[in-house]
DNA sequence: CCAAAAGTGTTCTGTTTACACCCATGT
DNA sequence: ACATGGGTGTAAACAGAACACTTTTGG
């Protein structure tokens, strides 16, 4: 690397791509095939293409592992710059978070599988680089938003009862949630509409639970200001 | 730019550095001596260097422009990498926020300037490439991270008054804000703690005002969880 | 009739805002 | 005394959590 290099570096995009399935919060990775890290498991993503910024680049990267019309939100992490990241070759990246909804099951490629997003501090499967700590970031991004905005519409299918919405948010989270109040806290806020239908009950029997959508699709922030609000004329 | 390019980019790092001055929240900008956009104003920064990461480099770059130590904060913004941000040549920006507390008065070069961060969606200046939007950006997360982080110690001198301390944030939240209140919020959250001392009242009387200082100097957030938060085991 | 699951009503608590009132100082 | 700015007390509004209770189904 000479002096005229200053500046220049490889630009690679990632993607923690997340989903919650049987009540666990879980991630998409490859196993690299080839050193440096061979066998060891990281997110997918490549080089910044010429004619692309980054998040054109990475729906594109992704599209190679999963439908990326199945990717219901994408958003920029954090830029990942260490020197000593990779081996051999100063990389700078660009993580992002995606979120895909449960109810999608994509073909995956054969060195590609979901892995448990793990609560303990050392990566489960033996990540790559530093795509476990990127993991970590997806994951807290993930559980602020759920908390402030109508993120949730990411991870639920089209249609859904509380009970299945408060089991996405359980595992996204780490702790249980109460129905009783997810579906008060998202109705006031107008995240959650009901269909009018309702689900059949299982064989044991329970009333049959209501349906429910998200009223958008886009992401919202719906609990905008905790403090220091602006001050609201009120409506008499 | 052959094939062997891909990925091959130049990197950059900005930085948006704010400051709130009698009221009004303001940032470093310096004039550009060259083409392109000559005599346009932009963010403070400049390429990676080999063995540093983004943070690192943002603040060397800074250190031309003013005395670092009196940067309180730097966090990450954003990555800009529209293909076409800049003319002639490729190049991936990592912006940074940068924060200056009011008391701070550094020696500028000839080529650098305050300018103030106009509400209004045009720039007040005739800003470069995307610059403007990074401006837009950087007071965007300060307003939103003043509100449930202590991030304020960024923009206060070490002591301070409650009235000097509203001035502060109404500046920087562009509407006003009220004195009684903000001493009460962060009050509770141990954010702001009494000296003791007073401060002598103006020439035309009044109360002499009690002095505070931030508990912390370095960000923490107050306020994490504004629903759906994890059940607490309350003391008895 | 009972168990199971879903949904609703009610209460409690903590936080924030708004506003009235009291305090300390200079003229 | 009184104006001026600073500080405190208090009540109202609101959101969220917790929990008891009712509703609707299957066996």
């Amino acid at each position: 690397m000479n002096h005229n290099s200053v500046g220049l570096a490889v630009h690679e995009v990632l993607a923690a791509v997340l989903q919650v399935r049987d009540g666990q919060l879980r991630v998409l990775l490859w196993q690299r095939g080839i050193e440096p890290d061979l066998g060891r498991w990281a997110l997918p993503g490549g080089r910044l293409g010429h004619g692309e910024d980054v998040q054109t680049s990475v729906l594109r990267q992704l599209a190679e592992k999963v439908d990326v019309r199945e990717v219901a939100h994408v958003e920029q992490l954090e830029v990942f710059s260490a020197p000593d990241r990779m081996p051999h070759q100063r990389t700078v990246a660009t993580a992002f978070l995606g979120l895909v909804p449960c109810v999608a099951d994509p073909a995956l490629p054969p060195d590609t599988a979901w892995h448990p997003v793990v609560d303990a501090l050392r990566d489960s499967p033996a990540t790559a680089f530093d795509h476990g700590l990127i993991v970590r970031r997806a994951r807290d991004r993930l559980r602020a938003k759920l908390s402030y905005t109508n993120l949730g519409f990411a991870l639920a299918p089209s249609e859904f009862t509380v009970s299945a919405l408060r089991q996405l948010y359980s595992a996204a989270l780490g702790y249980r949630v109460s129905a009783t109040n997810l579906q008060r806290v998202l109705a006031r806020r107008g995240v959650l509409i009901p269909t009018g239908g309702t689900a059949a009950p299982g064989p044991s029997g329970g009333r049959p639970a209501a349906l429910y959508r998200f009223a958008e699709h886009g992401m919202r922030v719906t609990d905008p200001f905790a403090v220091l609000r602006p001050p609201e004329p009120r409506p008499i």
